[in-house]
DNA sequence: CAATCGCAATTGTCGGACTAATCCTTGCGG
DNA sequence: CCGCAAGGATTAGTCCGACAATTGCGATTG
């Protein structure tokens, strides 16, 4: 058995938008809601690929004893996994780890997994290219459609970003919501999904770049840039200044994951 | 309740990559496979908005009965439906419909439920838009990305198109096979659950272009350059293919819709 | 009137038995 | 010797009935 549920595997609970960086806010879920953790715990242990593609979970009735829960709780977890494509389960094959392929990365508890350990290099590069096509698109839309209210809680989040730095973790905060807002703004109900992985990628860039510390540059400029252009309705401007934000951002957290 | 399952519900079975189109094929699936059958029924019966945003789907022992199976199953299905962020459940409260804004719209069956009813003609919008924005950049990429074996089969494709015309499954099937395969070939991880929303669109269309009858445009020749571009590795050409194709297959849809 | 307490509604968990599907072996017949 | 059919074994799927934990809300009390 590759897992254990002894005290302290910390449920993780992401779901909302945030990915683990603020892992420290759960309210009080002191025990009895198991299903969860052990969906976060098949999941990560899947999604690191310590459990291989192709594996066999099999064994319901020993692998709920061996997790220390019932089975109904596990066939349970083992759902919310099939769910998001990553197992699929016939009788007497059992359980099986299906290929990457068929997984939906997108999925805000998939990429909480995939990021839960060391972030993978070449899933890293994949999701900013996803933000470099989406997000200037974005920004575009919103600066077109946003209402005042969208704008005026940008510019709270450009200001909060400001003052506090991305350095503490409401600086951070307000920078997921930031893009979080061009999206809803963008009125499109189909870009909202994109959000977790947007904000995964945000915040692994801010987490590398606090890492490494010095030498890498300012990002606030060309926020502050999107942001001016939508206040104005400039959808070519805000278009262009999300692009440069992106690059900028890709080339810095490469360059930090190269050095670690 | 709004519900019921006495038989001929017609499982539905999506999750592959194909949407209602060709719900045909079950193979026996002839009982005993319950969560699913209800986590469809649930699921479209929210989607549509039979079940309105906030109400409380509560009494699991009570539904279960209505629905005619055990609890477990139920329980089973409502997993499925909150890993897809439709509900959330909690003690006292009950289950309830989370807003539209917490639904993961990409998921394949997500889609598949918003169009087992008639298609709602803003989402179908927003799908359009969202393919506008990225399937440009994904055949760039597949062009240049591309393997031998791809490109082999996307003129498989392309030759069964002009052969079957999209008026018959086979045909509408590999003109989503010849989309999948240009995400596939973009070899990006973060592209692939795509896929489904994608397919959703580009089976929307042919499903209305053939409703309608004439009046409509071929797509078969912007599909050919798309292809000449991904074999020549032509990034530009591709983008810019894929992009007429996807403005034309954008107005005919909505003509077709506005006829409706 | 406000703060606190307790009740009851509802989900969460348990375990143990039975059902259905399906792979695999075994044996029969050609 | 080979093909095919019957049966066994394995595994997920379902059912049942009970208990535990959570928590919104009304009742009670200061």
């Amino acid at each position: 058995m590759p897992f254990s549920r002894s005290a302290g595997d910390a449920d993780g609970k992401p779901g909302e938008q945030g990915l683990p960086d603020e892992f420290a806010s759960q309210p009080k879920n002191s025990g009895r809601r198991f299903h969860g953790a052990v969906a976060n715990l098949l999941g990560r242990a899947i999604v690191s690929g310590r459990v291989p593609v192709g594996e066999r979970l099999t064994g319901e009735i020993a692998n709920a004893e061996a997790l220390d829960i019932s089975r109904s709780a596990y066939r349970e977890a083992v759902q919310v996994l099939a769910a998001k494509g990553l197992v699929v389960s016939k009788p007497k094959d059992g359980t099986r780890v299906l290929p990457r392929s068929r997984w939906n990365m997108l999925d805000p508890m998939v990429l909480a997994w995939a990021f839960a350990e060391e972030p993978d290099a070449a899933f890293v590069r994949d999701l900013f290219e996803l933000r470099a096509v989406v997000e200037p698109a974005v920004a575009r839309m919103a600066a077109e459609r946003r209402t005042e209210a969208q704008l005026a809680e940008m510019r709270e989040c450009i200001g909060l970003m400001g003052r506090k730095t991305l350095h503490v973790p409401e600086g951070r905060k307000a920078d997921r919501r930031f893009h979080a807002l061009l999206i809803e703004a963008s009125g499109n109900q189909a870009m909202i999904p994109l959000t977790a992985s947007i904000a995964a990628a945000v915040d692994v860039t801010t987490l590398l770049k606090s890492r490494l510390g010095s030498g890498t540059r300012d990002p606030m400029p060309d926020h502050i840039a999107v942001f001016d252009a939508v206040e104005l309705r400039d959808g070519d401007g805000a278009a262009k200044a999300m692009e440069r934000l992106i690059t900028l951002a890709h080339e810095d957290t490469h360059a930090a994951i190269a050095k670690s």
